[in-house]
DNA sequence: TAATAATTCAATCGTTTGTTTGAATTGTTC
DNA sequence: GAACAATTCAAACAAACGATTGAATTATTA
């Protein structure tokens, strides 16, 4: 009758439970099929439920959605956000948010920021404009690392220009990269750095 | 009972009458709501049918699709290999190269190529494989631009991993450009192509 | 172990989906 | 204007969709 509340002993648990479990399926699957492709009765399979089963822990598919998006907000913001701390050069900077942000779209499992970049459409008005808010940090961060870069005299006059080709491009990779043998994240992360800085 | 033929005295007239009617209000809805969130009942009344009627023109919904790609590679391909056959300088063909593929993506009423780039998925594997030919042909004329413009010292070493750099920052505009007053297509060129080459 | 709460099942709901169909309408040709 | 083909309509189809529900199951606590 009653839903898992979240201030109980063992948060962190139940919703890396069953929650969590349905959140990384669904995030699978919109990737793979879109948000309207994918079905709530292949998310239920997924996770070895019926289809009626997830609509326990969530109002409706709509819900999934916004959840899958915020996990990959904050898991993408507070990694970006370790890169900051850090106080490195700008260009090291530069280097360490290209290698998180490729982390972040391309590595197995990591499928939460990809579905927020296909099928940003999907969430209603009200949803976006709600997540628009942590995204503005997310921008807000590489903005401030670009301008750092132009100071320096890299990457052209137009750093706000500059901020979305560079986000673009990586954005991007998610429709034809595919890992050769050899590829890791380093390499492929000097290989856009070597392409942007020269 | 007969489909309109292809070899009919007035088959541009008919062809770009009702079908062609039917594939511009198709990518239309297609960029806007993604295919399986475009309804054939949309589609239909886009062009004031009922929702029965564009099966007079197509056989399927799926159809629709493969023809809206299909003229999208028609009209890229052509307009690129005019680009290539004024045997422009390195420079001035990148120019040129960049604004087509601008005009292609972000003019109203150019949904092809947006719907091909964010609707791949949709797409049984049979039309991906015949498609993906043309694709080809588009994506050859890139990599020989880009490898004129590496052959003077401009764009990184992995000419192969410059165009994919260059083409996916371009492509990624669809999701974030809204034109401004003063924007037109040539200063949005010139802002991207000096951007890529300083 | 009994009682109670949390979770899932299994069936079903009403709606929407892509598609089919036969009749009605429109356009063309002799 | 009669005959015929081309095109569209209006209604229906089966399948799949998101979602609901009450009973069954599992876990927790006393």
């Amino acid at each position: 009758m009653a839903r898992p509340s979240k201030d109980s002993k063992a948060t962190s648990k139940n919703d890396d439970g069953r929650r969590g479990e349905i959140i990384r399926a669904a995030a699978k699957l919109f990737r793979d099929k879109g948000y309207d492709g994918a079905s709530m009765r292949a998310i239920a399979n997924a996770v070895g439920m019926q289809c009626g089963s997830p609509f326990y822990h969530f109002a409706s598919k709509q819900d999934i959605l916004v959840a899958v998006v915020e996990e990959g907000l904050r898991q993408g913001l507070e990694k970006t956000r370790a890169v900051v701390d850090s106080r490195l050069s700008a260009d090291a900077q530069f280097r360490a948010l290209v290698k998180v942000h490729l982390s972040i779209i391309l590595e197995p499992g990591n499928d939460f920021i990809p579905v927020m970049l296909y099928n940003w459409r999907c969430l209603d008005a009200v949803h976006q404009r709600r997540l628009i808010a942590t995204k503005d940090e997310y921008d807000a961060i590489w903005q401030e690392a670009v301008n750092r870069l132009n100071a320096e005299g890299h990457l052209g006059g137009d750093t706000q220009f500059a901020r979305l080709m560079v986000l673009g491009a990586m954005n991007f990779m998610v429709s034809w990269f595919k890992p050769r043998k050899g590829d890791n994240l380093d390499n492929l992360t000097d290989r856009v750095v070597q392409f942007f800085l020269g």
